[in-house]
DNA sequence: TTGAAAGCGCTAACAT
DNA sequence: ATGTTAGCGCTTTCAA
């Protein structure tokens, strides 16, 4: 029966396995799997006596085997613009927290910030045993939709809210709440608004931002001043938009900047041209990273539960694995965090 | 000889297998698997089937399946304090990006300040198939060292570096770094300088900057002034140290915090208590995140190549399983960035 | 309660 | 050049 063993694969592999276990305790392999993964169904004395071998060897069960036997990795995925960033590892933070928490274990991606090209990168994280993909953003990406859908990969769109959406949402409305920004502005007397914004292409917040900037201008029979800035670089660079309107419409009052970083920017080439913020210029960030509060002047932004929204994520999708419950949609509410950026303008609009 | 197939396990696999790509190509899984990896071994014709045939069904090949045969599974862990931090978010960044340009994978976890406990937060990356483990700062968990020691798990210890060292060491000299900071406020004029540190439990950063202070006060005869500041939470708390600071230390010109964010922290008290930046006090950070040229005065610091170190990392771990080359320790080189925030002190002393 | 054995998806040695 | 097959480490069915 017993044909003869193949030679060794080039196993370098030095950690111990299930075999090795069960030899050093006397036992077949199916105890020892018993034993460590349900207890109660080994004797007492077996059971110590694998307990106490495997911990002499420091025995780890392979999830790699595990996970091809089980067909299940726990493994869960997330892909996001950057790592190197206060909003987005902050957000990844959250989904790593509660991923080990719960016994899972998380691949993080960078994808940049455009959501159209989506797929190439997450092969590597589908071939790796991803059971669930967070995708920070709105999913713009076809063939990402076509895969998951196809072969049913949970998929799970996070930070930005929508009501309507072939894939569940998990965040806010952006739309909404830049509109409540800017209308906040002109409660405050400001009728010369313009825009900073990160580029658009593939990114469903600023496009969100955007056409709720241009719906008031539109309302108010305004044209719509948005200036755009890269978003590639650690920092933006704020500050050629910031000249660049300051040039064009001087008659500026109050700046809406569609990220905190673009705003910690514009902030420091005001300083550079003399233009004080707020008494000349207010300016407004966005996601209230930790930085707006401790700027001077410190910075108004709409205040985004990252945290939150990536603490759900999470549990939606693991709830979603666990237990087959369906993968839901959820808006969190934002909130204008007023600060020492804004006041009222200058002259009385 | 076929013997029954046992009834299928309770997969709820959709992904596509070699067997399903083999059968659609009318060909044996060790073609596909040939046509796949090493299409020159395949005749044209049958090469282009295959292709065909995984490309019309998304095949993707299973990593675990193929981690199982090969016993590779081309992942390497990181493990560091925080994820939502601009300093350990950068050299993540970089790590990561390296990884996945050479076709690796990476898990991020995170471990808090204290690495006198790396083992258990370790365990599940190794467990998943983690083929080399980097971890920030010096490895000062016993556990975790005996255990890579014994089953030969590639470890290597980043962002400090130690001439001695159990470990391989990429990074840079924090003692030296700091003397050499401190050695410059001296140099400006200032002889009553406080420093404010993180904890220093089982962080061997704080560890060697602290010691450096300690050292330099004793070659002058003074005692050193060191406040302590919780690094817990998002934003340290270097407000309550300022003012213990300057309550029991009023002579104090110069201010050496441990870590940028707990010097930012300390410009915003220093801004409510009406105590200038840098006229009546000058101050110092660590690490120069991009933020420390943005802040009001910018703040000096000490660069350290955060991104440079961590693909240096990476890089070293992917050559070490690659070619076998051994992990070798290696020294960057840290600068002080003159900014704002320092001055001559006010009073010559 | 325990052991034997099948098989998860894949690669590579061996046979043809 | 292609197919057959063993086996990586593990869990789980089946048999005892």
């Amino acid at each position: 029966m017993a044909k003869p063993k193949s030679q060794a694969i080039q196993a370098r592999r030095i950690r111990p396995t299930i075999h090795d276990v069960a030899k050093a305790a006397g036992v077949s392999i199916a105890t020892v799997s018993r034993a460590l993964n349900s207890p109660d169904s080994v004797r007492k004395e077996l059971r110590e006596r694998v307990v106490a071998a495997a911990d002499s060897m420091d025995y780890m069960a392979d999830s790699v085997g595990k996970a091809l036997r089980r067909q299940r990795t726990q493994i869960i995925s997330t892909m996001l613009p950057r790592l190197a960033d206060p909003l987005f590892s902050a957000v990844a933070s959250a989904i790593q927290e509660t991923l080990e928490e719960n016994g899972y274990l998380g691949f993080v991606q960078t994808s940049g910030f455009d959501n159209t090209n989506l797929f190439d990168r997450a092969k590597r994280l589908i071939e790796h045993g991803t059971e669930g993909l967070i995708i920070f953003g709105r999913i713009d990406d076809q063939r990402l939709l076509d895969y998951c859908r196809a072969h049913q990969l949970p998929l799970l769109s996070a930070y930005s809210y929508f009501e309507k959406s072939e894939v569940p949402t998990i965040g806010f409305d952006n739309y909404l709440a830049t509109r409540q920004l800017v209308e906040m502005l002109h409660t405050l007397g400001h009728s010369r608004i313009a825009m900073i914004s990160g580029s658009d292409k593939g990114n469903d917040r600023q496009q969100s931002r955007i056409r709720a900037f241009r719906d008031i201008n539109a309302e108010l029979g305004q044209e719509p001043v948005i200036e755009f800035t890269h978003m590639d670089f650690d920092m933006a660079d704020g500050g050629a938009a910031l000249r660049r309107i300051m040039e064009n419409h001087p008659e500026t009052t109050a700046l809406v900047c569609n990220r905190c970083v673009i705003a910690f920017s514009v902030m420091v080439e005001a300083r550079r041209l003399g233009i004080a913020v707020p008494e000349h210029l207010s300016l407004t960030g966005f996601d209230d990273i930790d930085y707006a509060a401790l700027f001077d002047p410190s910075l108004t932004t709409v205040a985004v539960p990252s945290e939150k929204i990536g603490r759900a994520a999470a549990k939606a999708m693991i709830a979603h694995l666990e237990t087959g419950a369906p993968l839901g949609s959820r808006r969190f509410e934002t909130e204008v965090i007023l600060r020492r950026s804004v006041a009222r303008p200058r002259a009385p609009a």
